[in-house]
RNA sequence: CGGGAUGUAGCUCAGUUUGGUAGAGCGCACGGUUCGGGACCGUGAGGCCGCAGGUUCAAGUCCUGUCAUCCCGACCA
């Protein structure tokens, strides 16, 4: 291809909108162009980015069987009301109605479909184990798009769905997945790292997240630097906590007066002792009920762990009123001693406390000598607080290390979660019906390449790993008004498509000066220069967009040379 | 969903306070001089000043509404 033939508008300046680098970057190199909140549109050099990820992941899916197909996107609502999720799923699912007036969705996922297929034409155990993927567009309506393709109301996913006679059936597709998303993100050049998650709203059981590790990244994680242990920080658990000190005696109850000492903080520092002896009493509000969360003064409130604990569907901070009307106190004074009618959740440190302080459940006061078990008795005593780094791995004790991540995966065992709600059972060796065990399993193919520009990128703009760049080599003839440099680059150009190398040339009528800038920014992992040099001495110059490394070398010999670096870069 | 901000040329932004014929830089077109890291000179094209209503002799500017976009928040008692 000629860049002068190319849609390639790249621009000099940073487009307002655009806050992240990945998104600068895209919209400044010509890859994308915005047409709507959220929503893109993808020019030719993106759409070759686009299309060897998804080669590299129809590749890996294809190693482990899995088997492509193609689902709609538009689904009609029966289908969504036979699994729950029409009412579950919220104001992120996109609806429309047909001219009948008939409910239909933009698909944000594809259990329900990919389920009822199965459901429709798997009898027997036989036909088990399956593999089945698809690549396509996804929609969500994110309360707040953002971060250009990193957060978008549409994107473009891969989804493979196993269904397995059992959970051993499943714990083979599980790790088959678990590789193949190794290898996918690895080939992709992308530096990034399993972790245990939540499996939030999809529900299941056992989950991973693929992290891309780079500043800008939405997730928290904290990892083990000692052994393989990482998960989000919404799941990430810590050494249990010591046991009550049995030295401790306990003391009789007193209130003491705080005025204006709202936070466990200044609540402390008044009362002259660490917040880790304060006990934080949080109120929150579910779609069922009150309650309130017992958590240690120096520690905060997880409320996925929370969330989970309750059962519940949602989960939310009470309002001011809210606390007042449960507690009889304002914010800042509530506390678990007394509370009735509301469930008390408590973490396990906050039962190991002796002679604690809490909110007095009134204005300006709290209790001393708090005695968990004597003074209170929690409803429930559940981990539900959130891990900081500097804690203790759960699996090896050392200490853990936090970093930020962008999850370009996510797999998961469903279990028979939406095979039972659905009927997608089938018989077994022995004539019984079973329902069919699931896992589902995501990556982002969008906000891969998003990823990818976060962790590979420079002043001058983007460096792709070759194996996912638009093309692989960019020849620049200095000067495209002199008729040898044109000739020799030309020549150079076919050649290396010849020999299978992705080569563009640029032959606009540019200065250098623009031309270098510009393959800077687009990130072809070669430059070519064809100047002077290579007219009278037949030397060209190869760049590595990486390194800046620069061979000079006989023209005759260019070709060899860029495929020697290629699989280096 | 709440709070804040912004909508003016393809892009980045002035102009709005104090109403009076629409601006700059970059980009684009043409001519010339240049030519190894975003050149220079000249000429030119390009605007329903987000949209709708109102006030006024007169609105990019004031008022009302509306739409869109971006940011922050929706988290610690």
């Amino acid at each position: 291809m000629r860049v002068s033939q190319m849609l390639l508008p790249t621009l000099r300046e940073v487009p307002a909108e655009a806050e992240v680098v990945s998104h600068q970057l895209l919209l400044r190199a010509g890859f994308i162009r915005k047409t709507a909140s959220g929503i893109y549109t993808y020019l030719p050099l993106a759409q070759r980015v686009l299309k060897k990820i998804m080669q590299i992941i129809r590749e890996e899916m294809d190693r482990q069987g899995g088997q492509e197909m193609l689902m709609p996107i538009i689904q009609p609502a029966e289908l969504w009301l036979e699994s729950g999720r029409w009412h579950v799923y919220g104001p992120e699912l996109f609806r429309l109605k047909d001219r009948h007036h008939r409910d239909f969705c933009l698909a944000p996922t594809h259990e329900e479909v990919i389920t009822v297929t199965v459901r429709n034409e798997v009898r027997s155990y036989k036909q088990l184990p399956l593999l089945l993927y698809h690549i396509t567009n996804k929609y969500r309506d994110e309360r707040r798009p953002r971060f250009g393709l990193m957060r978008g109301r549409e994107f473009i996913m891969k989804d493979l769905y196993s269904f397995d006679q059992d959970e051993a059936g499943l714990d083979i597709s599980y790790r088959k997945m678990h590789e193949a998303y190794t290898n996918v993100f690895r080939r992709c050049g992308l530096t990034c790292r399993p972790v245990e998650a939540d499996s939030g709203a999809i529900g299941g059981s056992t989950t991973h997240e693929f992290m891309v590790l780079a500043e800008s990244g939405e997730a928290a994680i904290l990892y083990c630097t000692a052994c393989d242990y990482a998960a989000n920080v919404e799941k990430a658990i810590t050494l249990p906590a010591a046991g009550l000190d049995p030295g401790m005696q306990p003391l009789e109850l007193q209130e003491v007066s705080t005025p204006g000492k709202k936070s466990a903080e200044e609540a402390a520092a008044f009362l002259q002792m660490e917040p880790c002896h304060i006990i934080k009493t949080m109120i929150y509000k579910t779609d069922q009920e009150i309650v309130a969360a017992l958590v240690r003064g120096d520690r905060d409130v997880n409320e996925v762990k929370l969330l989970n604990a309750l059962n519940a569907i949602n989960l939310e901070l009470a309002d001011e009123e809210t606390v007042r009307q449960a507690t009889g106190a304002p914010t800042g004074y509530v506390g678990p001693v007394g509370l009735k009618n509301i469930r008390i959740v408590a973490d396990p440190e906050v039962m190991a406390l002796a002679n604690a302080v809490a909110g007095a459940n009134k204005q300006d006061a709290h209790l001393m000598n708090v005695h968990p078990g004597r003074d209170f008795k929690p409803d429930m005593v559940e981990d539900i607080r959130i891990v900081k780094a500097g804690e203790p791995c759960p699996k090896c004790g050392a200490r853990l290390q936090e970093a930020r991540g962008i999850e370009v995966g996510q797999i998961f065992k469903l279990g028979t979660k939406y095979s039972k709600v659905l009927g997608a059972t089938f018989l077994d060796e022995n004539g019984k019906e079973q329902p069919i065990v699931m896992g589902c399993y995501g990556i982002g193919v969008t906000r891969t390449m998003a990823a990818a520009i976060e962790q590979n990128h420079d002043q001058d703009g983007i460096i792709w790993p070759a194996s996912i760049a638009p093309y692989h080599v960019v020849v620049i003839p200095v000067s495209a008004k002199d008729e040898a440099q044109m000739n020799l680059a030309e020549t150079l150009y076919r050649e290396l498509n010849q020999a299978g190398v992705e080569a563009v040339l640029d032959d606009r009528p540019e200065r250098p000066g623009v031309k270098f800038k510009d393959a800077d920014l687009v990130g072809y992992p070669l430059r070519v220069v064809v100047g002077n040099k290579a007219v009278q001495e037949g030397l060209v110059e190869v760049r590595r967009r990486r390194s800046g490394q620069t061979d000079l070398i006989p023209l005759s010999e260019a070709v060899a040379k860029v495929r020697e670096i290629l699989p280096t870069l």
